[in-house]
RNA sequence: GGCGCGAUAGCAAAGCGGUUAUGCAGAGGCCUGCAAAGCCUUUUAGCCCGGUUCGACUCCGGGUCGCGCCUCCA
């Protein structure tokens, strides 16, 4: 049995799908105006190993995850470009879909665009004033009213009463209740808009998610998901407006991931202290920023720091290094055997990775010792659910996937001197020399040439196998 | 002011009312020409104060500290 922790309760429950083997599930992707950051990754990483271990599961999933690509800041920065919105707004989908590509991120099933939707929002906004859930003040815009829906806040914990709207923020003197949000925005100069009811206008932030969640998966689904910061107002916001609409429950469990910080405080775009997802990858593997961000619980607040991305790197070579020379294969796992039943029951309560990691260490400290084909299967199969150690061992010890540049007279920067790094045929060359100095036992040269060559990086580690090589 | 989350060894990070988490780092050993990798052994824990209990890191209460949301944010 499968237990989430459903925000919406507060506590773990078992999840029980609507339509049996189906998981429909909605996540709040990216507002695309800027390259993302790892807060973004993070998102987009534990979205992927829910869908991956409810798959695993042998669940039928439709995986929605939406793209924001029309708001205040989208507007904003392709005006500062000098831009259109169509040509900003596809120049960072684009880089989105590398960004995940790299990163291991199997694509959701259906990624709807707000753009796409507006006849919907349309649809669903004219319902809510039909039903007395929204109105038009005299500046055009149309609001919902908060008061109007008497679970406001039960997904936040918020009480409107509580609320002290309008201490941070000037309250918009145009509503009737300083919490009401906007639906529609009637046009401004040099604005995009469409045509609808209450004249030119936008819609508000909010009410995509609930036009294409229903469009995608029905108004009623299993799972809703998306970052921590998004559960007030957005999520809040979106139940007010769906189960307002259809006259039942949006979604049974609402999931919400912890933050990336650094320093302790939160990434984000405000606060400046935030790190691109190319930025990371320029130093390390992807499957390094997958594996650290898997490695703590998705609740959990993550820090960032290279210290940590070193240490995630050294855990995923221990990893990878005992799976190398093993020819590995896609088996279907058999969960009764013990360790599989292990990672499974991490996997049941909550999608706790970071214990479901602690089988994949012991299976390799396993396979270290026996050298079993079948383990190494295991090792493999089960961390494919993950979505890691898909790479062949070599490639990620050699750094293949890295950005470190192995051509040669490409300097390394190291104490006063710059070093030159070596491309993959010279450390052939290099190991075969010294292959040649040991059999004559010339240690010394030997030495000198495994000396050289750890100067730029490369580490060799004789086996019986012969001599093979990593970076450090 | 309201609401919520967290505090685990040098670092990171889980489970668990009594039995080795796990990874990195440290120490010793085996292996190795020497290393590296690997294997074995091992040192460092559970913010503070009470309570419950035969027994608490784990449950309860009270502190302290940190973080988050209440505004756009993944």
């Amino acid at each position: 049995m499968l237990k989430i922790y459903n925000s919406l309760s507060r506590n773990k429950q078992t999840f029980t799908p609507i339509e049996a083997n189906k998981v429909r599930m909605y996540v709040c992707g990216m507002t695309v105006y800027d390259f993302c950051h790892l807060g973004h990754a993070r998102v987009m990483v534990v979205f992927d190993m829910v869908s991956r271990w409810f798959r695993a599961s042998g669940y039928d999933v439709t995986y929605v995850r939406n793209i924001t690509d029309i708001d205040d800041k989208i507007i904003k920065r392709a005006f500062d470009n000098g831009e259109t919105i169509d040509v900003l707004t596809q120049r960072f989908i684009d880089a989105m879909d590398e960004d995940s590509a790299r990163l291991g991120i199997i694509r959701p099933d259906i990624e709807p665009r707000a753009t796409q939707h507006i006849d919907g929002m349309i649809t669903m906004i004219a319902k809510l004033i039909e039903k007395g859930h929204a109105y038009q003040s005299s500046n055009g815009d149309v609001f919902y009213s908060v008061r109007s829906f008497a679970d406001y806040g039960k997904l936040s914990g918020k009480s409107l009463d509580d609320l002290r709207a309008g201490e941070r923020v000037e309250v918009d003197s145009f509503k009737k209740d300083p919490m009401d949000f906007v639906l529609w925005k009637s046009v401004k100069p040099n604005e995009p808009n469409w045509d609808s009811p209450w004249g030119k206008g936008r819609p508000g932030w909010h009410i995509e998610c609930s036009v294409m969640s229903a469009h995608h998966l029905g108004a009623h689904f299993d799972i809703h998901g998306g970052g921590q910061d998004l559960q007030f107002p957005h999520h809040e916001n979106e139940i007010a407006q769906s189960e307002a609409t259809h006259n039942c429950q949006m979604a049974n469990t609402w999931m919400h991931n912890g933050f990336v910080r650094v320093d302790d405080e939160k990434m984000s775009k405000s606060l400046g202290n935030f790190f691109t997802i190319r930025t990371v990858l320029e130093k390390y593997d992807p499957e390094v920023v997958r594996f650290f961000i898997l490695r703590a619980h998705y609740r959990s607040p993550l820090n960032y720091s290279d210290v940590h991305l070193d240490d995630a790197k050294a855990s995923l070579t221990r990893l990878y290094t005992s799976l190398r020379g093993h020819e590995v294969s896609t088996h279907k796992i058999d969960w009764s055997q013990p360790q599989a039943a292990r990672f499974k029951e991490a996997m049941q309560d909550d999608f706790n990775t970071s214990e479901a990691m602690a089988v994949l260490f012991d299976l390799a400290n396993e396979l270290n010792k026996t050298k079993q084909t079948t383990t190494a299967n295991l090792l493999f199969n089960l961390a494919g659910v993950l979505g890691l150690l898909q790479q062949d061992a070599n490639d990620f010890l050699h750094g293949a996937g890295t950005t470190i540049n192995t051509n040669i007279g490409v300097a390394v920067a190291s104490g006063f001197q710059a070093q030159v790094s070596f491309v993959p045929s010279d450390i052939d060359h290099l190991i075969q020399a010294r292959l040649e100095a040991k059999k004559s036992k010339n240690f010394a040269e030997a030495d000198t040439i495994r000396k050289q060559l750890a100067d730029t990086g490369i580490i060799l580690e004789d086996t019986p196998q012969g001599t093979t090589w990593r970076r450090a």
